[in-house]
RNA sequence: GCUACCAUCGUCUAAUGGCUAGGACACCGUGCUUUCGACUCGGUAAUGAGGGUUCAAUUCCCUCUGGUAGCUCCA
């Protein structure tokens, strides 16, 4: 038997992380044995989803690489085949119309959760003769069996079992007609010839009235694993609704596909001490028994150290297009500046995401920049103007404009005046960059360009003079 | 409330029925340094509680406690 497994988000929101992880483990199981993985949007309740959140689901699984075999199928698609499996349920005798009104199952639930009992259907229309109310539109419900026990093994949680007297008779189709999720998942699954179910482990409970609807129709019960939740610093697990991030937000962030990957693989699998998996790692390597069952907390910061880690270990030509993302959004000019890839190698070690870096930048694509006044009258004192001058001077003549002269040139500098090395290079830094912070100082030089840092040191001189002048 | 699932440092996790319960993030300290990172080296920190089984339990069993989820004409 082949291996098939699916991801099956419902579009009424955004991808989120909690989302993402489930594809992932799905998409790891598949490629691992050599099956298929198919995408399936589940849009049956038409109130809610919407096509941006198709195209974000769609734009989230291709940012991360986690790239289907088939689909996406569209349930909307299919409606006339749940209506023909509907139809035999009901034939059959194992489905039946409800005339219950919204009142009377709003009163039953009142009144079974007043006597501590768990709320649900009390069967009242199972026995009904057929068209006893043609007022209402009735909804269809599924004839659970009344006893016995549904037994499923699953692959993560192990044996668990249900009894059938705790479930209730679902609906199965609204009285609109239109079927509900429970029963479009069972019927998906089984014409999709999906064999492992891999999903959040908030579907456990409906698992065993799908293996019921299952079982009616004589389908093949596929296998299951449930993946433990992944929960939010105030311990309630991440939902849409619920502090999750989507993917695009990551994106936007400045997170690479790399380390969200990394970062979601390690939430809920491990494989020994090991923390650092590409994505052909993890397929070498995963195995759905090193799934844990518990449920495990979202921790940003070891996010960013991950991101951190695959900025300064890919290579920058590899980083290049996510980091020219960010410039973009921040309106640098990339084109008149220096090369990508050198920027990203020199900033590498003092970001942990690409905003940052790319906020961090600005200095070597901005034609011209402002200094911060406090941190330029604090380090180019008035002593230093003139090795500041000649500094210039010296950098103006240089032949050829390399990290390894503009560095001989500031030691050469540093040494005739009797300067420390620091003296010299932190008011430079200021008059470059505007400020404090930069990549190695001959480095930062080097990328600003000869007459950018030339002009920016003048400015910095005169900024100077003219405040000494006052003071 | 009922049912189900879960329980190792703050967080992610490893481990075996038997060495001092290991690693990673974060945190603290140290060294290096041309700012800020990064990097060195070191440190703090955990088996929820109570019962069993056993020579021996973090590991197996039970109870409790706590957490999470489902109980929708949502998925």
């Amino acid at each position: 038997m082949t291996v098939r497994t699916r991801f099956a988000p419902s579009p009424t929101g955004y991808l989120h992380v909690g989302g993402v992880r489930t594809a992932l483990f799905s998409w790891l199981y598949a490629r691992k044995q050599g099956g298929k993985f198919v995408l399936r949007i589940e849009d049956t309740d038409q109130e809610r989803s919407t096509e941006a959140s198709v195209n974000a689901i769609l734009e989230g699984m291709a940012w991360l690489g986690l790239d289907y075999d088939e689909g996406p199928f569209y349930q909307t698609q299919r409606f006339d085949r749940y209506r023909q499996v509907i139809q035999q349920l009901l034939n059959e005798g194992k489905a039946y119309y409800c005339y219950c009104s919204k009142e009377r199952l709003e009163n039953l639930r009142e009144s079974q959760l007043a006597n501590k009992e768990k709320p649900r259907y009390d069967k009242h229309c199972r026995h009904l003769a057929e068209g006893s109310d043609a007022d209402t539109q009735p909804v269809i419900r599924f004839k659970n069996p009344e006893t016995g026990q549904v037994v499923i093994n699953d692959l993560i949680k192990g044996t668990v079992i249900f009894d059938n007297q705790e479930l209730d008779d679902l609906i199965i189709a609204r009285s609109n007609g239109t079927p509900t999720y429970n029963f479009t998942v069972v019927i998906d699954d089984w014409d999709m010839q999906i064999s492992h179910v891999i999903r959040g482990d908030d579907h456990l409970n409906n698992t065993p009235r799908q293996i019921n609807i299952l079982s009616a129709l004589g389908a093949t019960i596929p296998q299951y694993a449930h993946l433990p939740m992944i929960l939010g610093d105030d311990g309630k697990r991440l939902s849409k609704r619920h502090g999750a991030v989507s993917v695009t937000n990551f994106r936007d962030e400045g997170y690479l596909p790399q380390a969200l990957l990394n970062y979601l693989v390690r939430l809920g699998w491990s494989h020994g001490d090991q923390e650092i998996f590409s994505a052909q790692e993890m397929l070498d390597l995963f195995d759905i028994k090193n799934v844990n069952a518990s449920a495990a907390t979202f921790n940003n910061e070891k996010l960013l150290w991950l991101n951190q880690h695959y900025i300064k270990t890919l290579a920058p030509k590899e980083i290049a297009i996510h980091f020219q993302f960010q410039c973009q959004h921040l309106g640098l000019d990339t084109v008149h500046g220096p090369d990508l890839t050198a920027v990203i190698e020199s900033q590498a070690e003092r970001a942990k995401n690409l905003r940052e870096m790319a906020e961090n930048s600005h200095y070597f694509f901005s034609e011209i920049v402002e200094h911060d006044e406090k941190a330029l009258f604090k380090h180019l004192k008035p002593a230093l103007i003139d090795p500041m001058k000649t500094l210039s001077e010296q950098l103006e003549h240089l032949e050829y404009w390399q990290t390894e002269t503009i560095h001989s040139v500031i030691h050469s500098i540093a040494e005739k005046f009797h300067l420390k090395l620091g003296k010299i290079a932190q008011p430079l830094r200021v008059a470059v960059t505007g400020n404090t912070i930069s990549p190695p100082i001959d480095t930062t030089v080097y990328l600003i360009g000869k007459a950018r840092s030339i002009a920016r040191i003048q400015v910095a001189l005169s900024l100077v003079e003219h405040h000494h002048q006052y003071h």
